[in-house]
DNA sequence: TCAGTGAAACTACACATGTAGTCACAAACG
DNA sequence: CGTTTGTGACTACATGTGTAGTTTCACTGA
């Protein structure tokens, strides 16, 4: 069972997913901007994250390098799962027929994912 | 936007959408075995989503009748799409891919999904 | 060498959440 | 009528989370 991660430290998890290894003050650089926090909040979430040991430190002169050490994918297929066990007893089509009938999938979502299916069957 | 619901509270949501309205006890009658909660936390959780007014109250006699306001389809629609926004950028079939990818979806998985998504043409 | 600066570490604090215990009060029962 | 009992209301308390401020310490440039 992968560690919890939060919805702000999730935040920070797409930022270092997207490239790493990074810097406090470089993930900070993004999320000040996006998510109006303090370089100080984005390095509690970079600290506890590493407590969690979601992300990895490494030593670069005085400051540290951070690293995700869960791959995206990996979480990804976590939070999915647990979600779909949770919400629609851990089958898929009851949450595909759901998002259909509160017209969350368009025409082209439909064929799209149609397309997809006809690919996983080769 | 829905109020947030969490862990425990959707717990107890699941029983009202089964058999609504309940009083307190019998609800709790199901989660003290399901859950292996106290009588105290099953009514501590009610009065919050009470409060959160995600749930409604009906006086009977010196005793409360529980039952939801919100419906669980709005509330499912309401998380999913959190959750294929914040996870998969707001598209289904990402989540679909992925659900695949990680071998959560059976043969017959995909057939019945198929099978919907011709439905869902017509 | 000494002050400034930037980084991590430590501390803070309110609100949410999981998980109850205790209190007060009205109804029912003897 | 007085006592038990079932209920909601109020209180509690540890841990998680969002959101920072403060301290300390090592490097760096004057």
């Amino acid at each position: 069972m992968t560690e919890r991660i939060s919805d702000a430290e999730h935040a920070v998890m797409e930022i270092l997913w997207k490239r790493a290894p990074m810097t406090a003050t470089e993930v900070a650089d993004q999320l000040v901007h996006q998510k109006n926090w303090s370089l100080q909040t984005v390095k509690t979430l970079l600290s506890r994250l590493a407590a969690k040991a979601v992300i990895g430190t490494e030593r670069d002169g005085r400051r540290f390098l951070y690293s995700p050490v869960v791959e995206r994918d990996a979480y990804l297929t976590g939070v999915s799962r647990n979600f779909v066990d949770r919400l629609f007893g851990g089958k898929v089509t009851p949450l595909v027929a759901h998002l259909a009938e509160a017209d969350e999938l368009s025409a082209d979502d439909i064929r799209e994912i149609e397309e997809l299916l006809r690919e996983l069957k080769k």
